[in-house]
DNA sequence: ACCTGAACACCGTTCAAGT
DNA sequence: ACCTGAACACCGTTCAAGT
């Protein structure tokens, strides 16, 4: 759970706030969202509210702490099926991890649909797993086994796409995620590939997904 | 925008009052979403909040009463559809219809991410959709020209995910929501198809899809 | 340094008082 | 019948007082 990204370190009491701060922020926002009260997690982390807003200056900045957390096991994942010999099962895999995370954890899902963070380090690890989803598609489609006109955040789209679709019947059918991802899979291979009108978001579309200026909390 | 739906009419004022407030309420939903006030709304039609309560028990049930409204437009616009004599062509300007209304109006993606809405009226224009987007995707299958194996549920879910994903960036790259539809319907066709090991989502399942037990706004 | 809970602002909802 | 705004509960955020 990181021993805090910040230069000098915390005093032992702090850093144990901290831990438990950020444990019961994973679990509470996992399963039920960002609908949970911040005076929730400082009662079940054992501390005042007031230590929260000390740590994370705001609600939403808690949040993107725990968001990061999920979205660096993701880069993880990815940077070790980079090694695959096969791009299609290796791309699929990467496809299958992120999704799985995401139908596991409400406040991941919520992520992707806001207009981001206003967070740095969220961002590095969002760039980190842009460029990973854009070496496995560029390796599928030297391959041939991915149609050439599609882009790492087409891919990407559309799994948070498909996972937000999914996620209000996820308490139903858990693993309809896999139904979805697959037929999107099936859209991407060179023979089913027709025209595409509308070209792929360019980078400066894109860079700024992460600077969300909507807010997401109370002000 | 229906001169109520109730038994007996309104009074005069009333029934005017009513009226503004729902003008208001698209506009603003559309524009920003759930997140806008219902003061704000009150303010707008010039009408204390008090009165919003007094016709629409609930936040909800304001923002049911839109939905309603514009997910009506959209089963008029498929049954129109549903008159065309190229099938895959109907199919996917029925799918363009919809991404465009979704993509216009905030709260109606909002509504597509929740659990549903306990609104009896918003349940039934829902089946009603559902209905149509059977019809759609089995007379193009029965013409040949669609993969055998998807539903008309599979195929509204995909298309709410391509609206939701593609949200965030609805003010950078407008019409992005074209390129994912296609994509999507690349993965529809017969040639690109390849079996899908998870089944599509039971009658069971979507049934209380609109039942949504999750709370959206404030208690 | 850090912790805490009372206090504040905001927003959904209720209701007593008015017409 | 219907309208209204003051009043209430809830939640994010601040801060004075404590260690």
């Amino acid at each position: 759970m990181k021993p805090s990204t910040d230069a000098r370190p915390l005093r032992a009491d702090a850093e144990r706030n901290r831990t438990r701060l950020m444990e019961a922020a994973v679990a509470a926002f996992a399963e039920r969202g960002y609908e949970v009260t911040v005076a929730e997690i400082a009662r079940e982390a054992g501390v005042g509210k007031g230590t929260v807003f000390r740590r994370f200056p705001t609600k939403e900045h808690l949040i993107a702490a725990v968001v990061r957390h999920r979205l660096a096991q993701l880069v993880a994942v990815g940077e070790d099926l980079l090694g695959r010999d096969d791009p299609w099962h290796a791309l699929r895999e990467f496809l299958f991890a992120c999704a799985s995370s995401l139908s596991a954890d409400r406040c991941l899902v919520e992520f992707a649909v806001s207009n981001g963070m206003p967070d740095e380090q969220v961002q590095a690890v969002q760039a980190q797993l842009r460029g990973l989803a854009g070496e496995l598609v560029g390796r599928a489609q030297r391959h041939g086994v991915l149609r050439g006109d599609v882009t790492g955040d087409d891919v990407l789209l559309l799994l948070c796409g498909v996972n937000q679709a999914v996620a209000p019947l996820s308490g139903v059918v858990p693993d309809l995620w896999k139904r979805y991802v697959d037929l999107v899979l099936d859209g991407l291979r060179p023979t089913a590939a027709h025209p595409l009108p509308v070209p792929p978001p360019d980078e400066d579309a894109l860079s700024n997904w992460g600077t969300g200026s909507t807010a997401r909390c109370r002000a």
